[in-house]
DNA sequence: GATTGACCTTGACTAAGGTCAATTTTTTTA
DNA sequence: TAAAAAAATTGACCTTAGTCAAGGTCAATC
């Protein structure tokens, strides 16, 4: 009981439960389950039904799909507090669309979709929530497809360097790539040996420096401008 | 008035209006505009602040991005009784994140976003409507991702000839491009000129047949084992 | 029915990034 | 800590599709 109250004060502040009060959270979080995953886990694979949506407790969890002959490209590096699968529940035929797979080990929380989906019917708020969050994924996905199509592999790459900067720091400022690099680079949609080539050229003109998974940007200005 | 009710029929078959009762969808009619626009003609900006949502009543609309030198990426071709921009209502800051722009003279109905954001509060019933309505625009997006990172232009030029297919018809098909050849190029991300020299080599290779817009599909089965 | 303009096609060339293979580095596990 | 496995890097080469430029087709218009 103790336990779950300090869950239920942590759902308080993800944006998909924000809307719920006391008593709809204890629902919620009574119909839900924590799961703990060794790392490449798989959760779930796309074509499967669906029944439940989850929320990242710990460790990373990437979304991907698989081409014919076994091409992997990431959709999405997943990490806590985040939830995902959401969207699914308003997908014709509750599908998958996806591949969820653990990157490291994780822990994350398991929510039944058709519970969720009832308390949505109460929580005209809560639904304001789930079209906001689903509309924000739908534009991180629209500008993907324009970095994919109007831009090339540096530009994305930069792009993504730059994202990882806390807030402000114009000056010297490092990074840190919690996830492999090979896993970065399906994100980005580029080979890992391409990945490589294009850090080293920035470093060879200066604008960063490479340290295994640290990444110092000599240059933010200049990363800046090659956008 | 009875012009009127003419149209609020042709909305209650419209997805996003479905679950709206009469007076509902006489609210949301008046305060509507009915808009001829020639071709070539833009509805808004990508930037700009976004109040109103459309459907289309005739004609065609391409919704596009354009990267700082001026490439246009097309990402969507709008066909009458499409609705479209519904979802900027629940993005942050209400801004349309594409630009839009009539290919032929068209006709839209242009609806009030804040006037139908207030009216979904009373609507259960359409924001559920809305929900499914944004989780398949998700879904095709992450699907246009994976035919970008995982299929070649051919592929993807298969499948959408194969999209053009009314619904039943192994044998010997033929389709209609209603769009220009270069703005379908653009919304498969191929160069017009590539796109062109696509549809030579299967023609070459018997599959189909061009006649200027029209395609006969010598070997839909043929182009169905290409994917 | 010549002229204009939009769109499409074709050819020659190029470049970005992918592929394959070998090697090094790092991490994991015994 | 040694051995094995996984991940990253590097080099040589190749392929796909893009670019640039020229010419063709078709429809609208004067």
């Amino acid at each position: 009981m103790e336990c779950n109250q300090i869950i239920i004060d942590e759902l308080h502040h993800i944006p998909l439960f924000e809307a719920l009060d006391q008593s709809q959270l204890e629902k919620t979080l009574s119909s839900s389950q924590i799961i703990s995953l060794p790392a490449k886990t798989r959760l779930f694979e796309s074509g499967q039904p669906a029944k439940y949506f989850y929320m990242v407790n710990s460790g990373q969890i990437k979304l991907f799909c698989i081409s014919p002959d076994g091409d992997e490209k990431v959709m999405e590096i997943l990490y806590p507090k985040q939830t995902f699968a959401e969207a699914v529940m308003f997908m014709p035929q509750h599908i998958y669309p996806v591949n969820a797979e653990t990157i490291v080990d994780s822990e994350v929380l398991r929510f039944d979709m058709q519970h969720f989906h009832d308390l949505l019917k109460d929580s005209q708020e809560s639904c304001f929530r789930l079209l906001s969050i689903m509309s924000r994924h739908l534009h991180a996905k629209i500008s993907d497809i324009n970095n994919l199509t109007l831009h090339n592999a540096t530009y994305r790459l930069v792009v993504y360097l730059l994202e990882q900067l806390p807030d402000e720091a114009t000056a010297l400022s490092s990074i840190h790539l919690s996830t492999p690099k090979s896993i970065i680079a399906s994100l980005l949609s580029i080979q890992p040996e391409t990945f490589s080539r294009i850090l080293l050229r920035m470093s060879k003109q200066g604008l960063i420096e490479i340290h295994g998974n640290d990444i110092i940007l000599h240059d933010v200005d200049g990363l800046r401008d090659m956008l």
